[in-house]
DNA sequence: GACTGTTACTTGAACTCTCAATTTCCACCA
DNA sequence: TGGTGGAAATTGAGAGTTCAAGTAACAGTC
């Protein structure tokens, strides 16, 4: 197994700590569920709106910002992605038109990611479609004390593996 | 807003169930962390062993089954990944000489995936290393309360997007 | 004003995943 | 025995992701 112990333990070499059979029980319902979630909200969206679901929750983040528009770092920041898988994407946006890249006049070097009209309308036309899918998987099937625990749990997850922590770096956000 | 009204309610349009403000939050923190976990666990085996997270899922299942074997489909569901992803995963784990194909001798059309000795040995050496990320990334920072409340709000997630539910077809499993 | 190190972003190649066929075989039934 | 429909697995092409460079520009320093 994985995540268990299969040999004897030996007295030169430091054991490590398995997880028990109750953390495993755990761990592989998260794998489980998030391998299904994922691809469950993929398809929705890439047969929906024609995108997949981080490409979605891209626009929803332009959508979100002053001026609908963002710079590829903090965009990329804030999606959790890195710079690069950025610059791809938001390339396959730009074709389909439904972000357009401009120049930040303060620094030549950056970029803004800018949602267009036709993004809009995209997230506009598909945004109920996408929160029914999320409903129907997630929130109709957790209590409200589930969703609130649910909520505490990812957020410790997330804190625990951010990079930094901080968007006190990024001088030209003050 | 992806999850919020944005536009006043029409008076002939149905109004989207969208999500409420604390909703808004448990999903975007479950979103972030979903994320940033794949990608960090993925990182550390891609490092330490060569493989990204779902190939390593892969063998594990592997390693638990009876014989060290699975059909491609008992494999795939207990993955939760198509049979199309799966075959491209083997065909690279083969060529990487962790697993092995096999015909299965009562059906002409199935293959077992099989384990090899090389396979074991990956596993066996890379395992605490895994372990260890997990641990650190999820069990370590929850409480007891909250591992037990994750494994459960998982499991109930993951039941409502089962294709079937059901090892209950499958004629080969008696 | 020319160095040095850093930041912002992009690029291309290798790899992985998806989707829509395609191939091969089984099971049933007339 | 010879269809017919479905199941098991694979394939290939296109899309997306990663990783390791690469380019360009900024910021300070001498």
């Amino acid at each position: 197994m994985e995540y268990m112990k299969t040999a004897p333990a030996s007295a030169d070499a430091e054991e490590p700590r398995w997880l028990t059979d109750e953390e495993q029980r755990v761990w592989r319902a998260y794998i489980e569920a998030a391998t299904l979630l994922e691809d469950h909200l993929d398809r929705q969206l890439q047969r929906d709106a024609g995108m997949p679901h981080v490409y979605y929750g891209l626009l929803v983040k332009l959508a979100e910002a002053p001026d609908r528009r963002l710079r590829m770092t903090e965009l990329a920041m804030s999606a959790k992605i890195t710079r690069s898988r950025l610059s791809h994407a938001v390339a396959r946006l730009e074709k389909s038109g439904w972000v357009r890249r401009e120049d930040c006049p303060s620094d030549k070097r950056g970029q803004f990611a800018v949602l267009t009209e036709k993004g809009q309308d995209v997230l506009r036309r598909h945004a109920p479609g996408h929160v029914d899918a999320v409903r129907q998987a997630v929130f109709d099937r957790l209590t409200p004390e589930q969703q609130k625990s649910l909520g505490e749990i990812m957020r410790i997850i997330a804190e625990g593996l951010q990079p930094s922590e901080a968007g006190a770096d990024l001088p030209w956000l003050r």
